[in-house]
RNA sequence: GCGCCCUUAGCUCAGUUGGAUAGAGCGUCUGGCUACGAACCAGAAGGUCGGGAGUUCGAAUCUCUCAGGGCGCACCA
């Protein structure tokens, strides 16, 4: 039975049904109530705030345009804190420890509370419905609030597709696929987009090692594509080449008529470029798809090139007076607009920017630039280009899913990519200033809202830590060995692989599941291992925030044990393995905990200071779409990894205390194997977001 | 020189809008497996939140300043 209860406040009050349909009414108010009266966590809160607010307005005629909530140090003290009499002592110049009275006392009821009350010098601690609560998280109540409408557009990898991807690609990858899992969770449309610069110098760079170091004939080429790791191969060659250049200077005019041909197209270099980079593109996709990260499209910068997807956008800027040209100084000839984050000087005649302001899109031999085409590219995405790519399919997952891919003609049937009206660019932070610049040209454009609905999805980079690099084999100087990190370098050939960190991961993991569970299959323990690998590298990359360097070091990725993947993968193998001895399916039961455990059980239960450590775990899984909300809100993922460790925690102190199926008493056996269910829920519901599975055994 | 970021326990990191006694994990030490599997749990030690000043009833959080570190600031991408 499902505890509903209909509440409007008397200033909310609908206008009377007009009897026309009652079908339109009831989901009116359904939406409405999904809204406003939710039981979950997050409404909660609000429908505080909103008492809170009502209730100054009326007793002291005071607006305060943000009502600070905040969770209680412990659960005893209550699930929300409102700090407001300190705020409010001064304005009504009464101590705060009265004020806090006064709203306690005159605040009236509120729905889905039981009680406020004064603690401390003046803190107002509110206590929800334990039961009510507990019995919508037991329903699995969801409504589909306040979805914001339009189509959002993540691009990430964009890896160069000159050579393998690295524990750098890793963050980044991992980010943008756990945030397009956030946003579809929260009832997003999203497409996944990965750029891919197939023209640009990395690419031309392989190629002169190819020809002119390795003096390769184009069916040699083909026949090395078809290696398994051939982007392996690039690797190495990649970082020979850039030797090569410092040995002569001579050496990079090659590096210039490779990159000149790659450009132009239609010609043996261009085709043998376009081969190399295809089949670095696909082992790409291979190393992503390892961890479950696949795309939708693969805009490349060929078709940018080639359909003149900059022209467009050139005429739009130089008509929007965003660009000028140059005539005097170092950017003669030039075509340039006001680098983002210089201010305009107060008083200026036009458009007067700075010789160190200006950022060349433009150059003096007509070429456009990287931002240029960046541009060109974002006016693309929010479908004000006037101009669209050739699409045809590229790569099809095991699991049936297609990635589209760029061409100059493609096929006539193709699903609408870009047009957005929301964008998140994962890209790492020492490109802001570059990004910047894009928005600001479509501000310069008269497009303010989509230069709102444009974020730089901005992270810290991947380093190694000394002895990591050590370990790799390289030579550090003595000054390297006193950093606490050390810059990756493709150039340099200096880093470690994804492929390989993942081999490396799983083959541990492999090693721990072969021990434990020799009864298995090999294939099984191999299936066990990649799910752990898996979950221990995504967390791993999730558990810092953005801004944080990772310093990446084997000894802390290689962990399974304490704040990692597999510590919240076990605690779900645990309570799946709590139903499975007792002779119950664990999803059957979740699906229907409410005929197993009634709202006067859960009540009863979870009242009294002795239920606190089952409250406890059954507020922190109320927290979930509140916790994604606000991941989303700072497109911080960090907060999920967070939640799952805490919930986990919280369920393995409980597991340990509580031996479930001795129990006696079956009524609260039955309410403990509900807790189970739903922090097991929760649990696997935030591990999928994150993108990682939970294996039947480890 | 200008701009952005960082500095919290031995190490690696949390700390959302300023709020109750600054928290985890790892490492160290002490305990706990007759199993709902210990990839776990319980406990201990460990802090001048880089230094200083200011704002505030209240600062790790806001402002200023100093120190140390990182990253940007190409007619590269």
């Amino acid at each position: 039975m499902h505890l509903v209860v209909i509440a409007f406040s008397s200033y909310e009050t609908p206008s009377p049904p007009s009897n026309r349909s009652l079908r339109a009414l009831s989901a009116r108010i359904t939406l409405f109530l999904n809204k406003l009266e939710g039981p979950l966590y997050r409404h909660l809160e609000r429908r505080l705030a909103q008492h809170v607010r009502d209730f100054l307005r009326r007793t002291y005629q005071l607006e305060l345009p943000k009502i600070v909530i905040e969770q209680p140090p412990r659960v005893e003290l209550g699930e929300y804190a409102l700090p407001l009499a300190f705020d409010l002592a001064k304005k009504l110049r009464k101590p705060p420890r009265k004020i806090a009275e006064e709203i306690v006392s005159g605040i009236g009821p509120v729905e889905g509370f039981e009680k406020l009350e004064l603690a401390g010098a003046g803190y107002i601690n509110a206590r929800v419905e334990r039961g009510r609560l507990a019995a919508a998280l037991a329903a699995d109540e969801k409504p589909r609030a306040e979805v914001a409408s339009g189509k959002v557009l993540v691009e990430h990898s964009s890896i160069n597709p000159n050579k393998a991807a690295h524990v750098g690609h890793l963050r980044n990858a991992i980010l943008g696929d756990t945030f397009v899992r956030l946003l579809r969770y929260a009832g997003r449309e999203v497409d996944i987009q990965n750029y891919i610069d197939n023209t640009g110098v990395q690419v031309a760079d392989v190629i002169v090692g190819f020809l002119h170091l390795e003096k390769k004939s184009r069916s040699q080429i083909e026949e090395l594509t078809r290696q398994p790791r051939f982007d392996y191969y690039c690797w190495d060659l990649y970082a020979r080449v850039s030797q090569w250049y410092e040995q002569d200077k001579e050496n990079s005019k090659v590096r210039h008529q490779v990159l000149h041909a790659i450009e132009e197209g239609a010609n043996e270099t261009a085709v043998i470029a376009d081969l190399i980079s295809t089949a670095v593109l696909r082992r790409h996709l291979e190393t992503m798809d390892r961890l479950d990260i696949e795309y939708d499209f693969l805009p490349r910068e060929s078709e940018i090139l080639h359909l003149h997807f900059w022209d467009a956008a050139f005429t739009k800027l130089k008509d929007g007076g965003v660009l000028f040209f140059e005539n005097e100084g170092k950017n003669k000839g030039c075509w340039v607009m006001r680098r983002a984050g210089t201010s305009k000087p107060e008083t200026t005649e036009g458009t007067e920017v700075t010789e160190e302001d200006q950022k060349v899109i433009v150059r003096s031999n007509g070429t456009v630039g990287y931002v240029g085409k960046d541009i060109a590219y974002h006016l693309w995405k929010f479908g004000l280009l006037g101009k669209d790519f050739g699409y045809r399919k590229f790569y099809r997952y095991p699991n049936g899913h297609d990635c589209w891919i760029s061409t100059t003609v493609g096929a006539m049937e193709h699903p609408h990519f870009g047009d957005v009206a929301e964008i998140y660019n994962v890209i790492d932070t020492r490109q802001a200033e570059a990004q910047n610049t894009v928005i600001e040209a479509l501000r310069g454009l008269g497009y303010a809202q989509q230069a709102d609905h444009y974020t730089h999805f901005s992270y810290e980079m991947v380093a190694l830590t000394p002895r990591c690099a050590a370990e790799l084999g390289y030579e550090l100087s003595d000054e390297d060995k006193a950093r606490s990190f050390i810059e990756v370098s493709g150039r340099k050939g200096f880093g470690v692989k994804a492929d390989d960190l993942i081999d490396t991961l799983i083959a541990s993991a492999k090693e721990e599941v072969d021990s434990r569970h020799p009864e298995l299959s090999d294939a099984e323990r191999t299936t066990i291992a990649t799910q752990i690998a898996t979950g221990a590298l995504r967390y791993f990359m999730l558990r810092f925030t953005k801004s944080s360097v990772i310093a990446f070091d084997f000894k802390d990725a290689l962990s399974f044990e304490g704040e990692t993947g597999p510590y919240a993968q076990y605690a779900v193998v645990r309570a799946t393995n709590i139903f499975r001895k007792g002779g119950l399916d664990p999803d059957d039961f979740c699906r229907d905990i409410a005929r197993y455990v009634s709202p006067d059980n859960l009540t009863k239960s979870l009242s009294g200071a002795e239920a606190n450590e089952f409250w406890e775990l059954w507020l922190a899984s109320a927290k979930t779409s509140y916790i994604i909300d606000q991941c989303i809100a700072t497109t911080e993922p960090a907060y999920l990894a967070k939640h799952v460790f805490q919930l986990a925690q919280l369920f393995n102190t409980f597991y340990h205390r509580h031996p479930i199926l001795a129990e006696a008493d079956e009524k609260r056996k039955q309410f403990l194997l509900a807790t189970v269910a739903v922090v097991r829920r929760e649990l696997l519901r935030c591990l999928a977001v994150m993108g990682i599975t939970v294996p039947p055994v480890m």
